[in-house]
DNA sequence: TTATATTGCTTCGATAGGCTAAGTATAGTT
DNA sequence: AACTATACTTAGCCTATCGAAGCAATATAA
């Protein structure tokens, strides 16, 4: 392959495309695994991540979407009893979404679609790959997302690992 | 930042989201500001892609979704005059959906979603930086669809059955 | 206290993208 | 001529998403 630079930028638009191909699809997998939808798989693991009780409000804010889909989102996997509805008690304009036990059980069917793959993959390379994967990806990130997307939360197992509950 | 290999796990997954993230908003903006849905910009710049005339078939295989679909997605494009369909003197089955001039101009004012964004400045790094970033894409890229996804872009049957909203 | 915001959520009506199944031509095969 | 296969379209049905409007509870002002 000659080194022409615009090779390497299509080359790597094309993996980059691959990749979000691949998770797309794998999403779209283990959400049918599930019984669910990737929509919905969402809302059920930002509920449980937030410690299993979350309001419509948060869920809009964090997945980037507005109040009315949210709702419709709830509605299914309440109707699916992997979640149900319960008003707040200090604020009774407020709903808690709090997940079921079944809804529990359906997210450990259908872990993260990217983590599931991912994880097992990363964690076999050398640790100069890895490091070299992590400096790569956080390069790109910044890239992508420096200018003009507005400060909208980024959905990441990071910031919703432990224990963060919602009083 | 520590070198705990879990951290660099967690830290890759979550700049893979971004990268995720942002593209699929970035796709969104730039379909908006050219009048087009992101599935229909998707049509013609296939359509361009290929010198300006293809078929649904080819369509529905490179996007990876049903005949029906693309019939849907054509039906778009050509009510909004971006594109006409064409019988084909070769096969009279087959048609072929051909760009007009007000679609190439739509096409431009709204290129690909990850071209704008990335390709600037992918372009601007050193030459180093480019390889390696490269080589990480093709090595992710790999890692997530080599295993699992077998073969065709079309996903298992499976159903979801509907549900009704709950009262 | 009563009147007026503001907030949180749901309902309604649209639009888009996606699917499967069934229909209609046209092209190939036997 | 009679099948079979191919290329699309149609029809009917999901889900996801939105904006606008509505309702209920809280907060603020007069």
């Amino acid at each position: 392959m000659t080194d022409q630079p615009h090779d390497r930028t299509d080359a790597s638009l094309i993996a980059l495309r691959r990749i979000l191909r691949a998770t797309e699809l794998y999403a779209r997998d283990l959400a049918q695994a599930a019984g669910l939808t990737p929509a919905q798989l969402r809302v059920l693991q930002i509920v449980a991540a937030r410690g299993g009780s979350t309001t419509p409000k948060a869920l809009a804010t964090q997945m980037g979407v507005s109040q009315a889909t949210v709702t419709a989102l709830v509605d299914k996997v309440v109707t699916r009893g992997m979640a149900v509805r319960e008003r707040s008690d200090q604020d009774r304009r407020q709903t808690n979404v709090v997940i079921t036990e079944a809804g529990r059980g359906a997210l450990q069917e259908a872990p993260d679609a990217l983590q599931q793959r991912y994880v097992r993959a990363f964690e076999k390379l050398a640790d100069w790959e890895q490091a070299q994967i992590l400096a790569s990806l956080e390069r790109i990130a910044a890239m992508l997302d420096a200018e003009g997307i507005d400060a909208s939360p980024v959905l990441t197992t990071g910031e919703i690992k432990a224990g963060d509950r919602p009083a």
